[in-house]
DNA sequence: GTCTGAAAGCGACTGCTGTTCGCTTTTATT
DNA sequence: AATAAAAGCGAACAGCAGTCGCTTTCAGAC
């Protein structure tokens, strides 16, 4: 904010974080793509180039929130997978918290997500890796079942990419065929049933 | 082509057919989204505002090879949906089709179905719809499956949609853990463990 | 045979976009 | 008081999808 002055590392986060802060609704009201340059900095009450001065580009604005949302999720993640219990009962917690998570933001992540499947395919690349440290964990909690006996000898990465992706259509279907709550449970019925040792 | 003439229903669609044709080629090549409306029409050899005439959006000339994928596929799911065997092996065979019409069509359809995502939401409605004519034949099977006591009393479009969408990304992975074969196999391996009946 | 209306085709033009540039304002340091 | 550097800005830029008014062509009416 003041201008003669360098910024901190820190301060510039905190900023970032409040523009975003202030610009998200109308994201939400309108939609990303719809919203021009010019639109978002007016919101931010700012100056559209003051805009790239914390934002490379348009599409990092939007990355912006996954990254926080995706930090928060892969944190919960970790506290779980660290827990004495086993494998499986510690990947159905996973994704459990996972389905909650998705449910309380829900209508925020899901305008969202959508929106990011539309940005350019280099910022969806920056996107995926971000992912990737999610998928690994839930890899590595399928890999642990399988070593403890729960699982069957399935391959844990593709296993992992399965339950994460077909938990996502779930809750963006247009075609629902009850609460997202019952329809994620059948899901993860199916895919436990799927990859269990059969008793 | 000829100037004074009113073209039939049939030469529109053979002309639009004709033009995708040439143009699809740059997609592949350099990406739908970076190829402008002046190149396409350059490639197509017509004028920009000619391309208008047979395409009513940008968008529109993306969704046509859907369209037309989609019909294929959804024909040849069709006919073996009739054939005179348990649901469990049809749905088995129709997925191998689509296993084998993915792989056959891989490079194209995967750059393209990247390319899709990217449509206005509008465009990616219309696309959804296309979608669901195939999802419904699926959900069928899955239906006809629990009637013959194969499956578990699942809910059918719940898990006509988890199969459609966990062996799209199998083909899209950037993380592959083996051929495209294995990976379909094994994935459609955990689906029909998932909602097989257990003996 | 020629006139005419309607369709096919076209490139200049429009309004919008994300991004860049050159400039001003502010302030900590010298 | 002078300086340098950072923060902030709106005008300007290049490129885009889509539109408009015009030309060219020809089947059918007379």
């Amino acid at each position: 904010m003041p201008k003669g002055i360098r910024l901190t590392e820190e301060e510039q986060a905190n900023r970032r974080h409040e523009i975003f802060h202030k610009v998200v609704k109308v994201f939400l009201k309108k939609g990303f793509h719809e919203t021009s340059m010019r639109e978002i900095a007016e919101q931010a009450g700012i100056g559209k180039s003051t805009l790239y001065d914390y934002f490379k580009t348009k599409d990092e604005i939007l990355l912006y929130f996954f990254e926080d949302q995706l930090n928060d999720l892969t944190e919960a993640a970790q506290r779980i997978a660290l827990q004495n219990i086993p494998a499986d009962e510690r990947l159905r917690r996973v994704m459990k918290t996972h389905m909650e998570f998705l449910q309380a933001n829900k209508s925020s992540f899901m305008k969202l997500s959508l929106e990011a499947q539309r940005l350019k395919l280099e910022s969806q690349n920056e996107l995926q890796k971000k992912r990737h440290t999610y998928q690994d964990l839930i890899r590595g909690l399928v890999g642990e079942g399988i070593r403890e006996g729960t699982f069957r000898k399935v391959d844990p990465l593709l296993a992992a990419r399965m339950l994460i992706n077909t938990l996502l259509p779930v809750v963006f279907t247009s075609r629902p065929t009850g609460t997202a709550q019952e329809m994620m449970e059948e899901t993860m019925d199916i895919f436990f049933k799927g990859i269990e040792v059969c008793e």
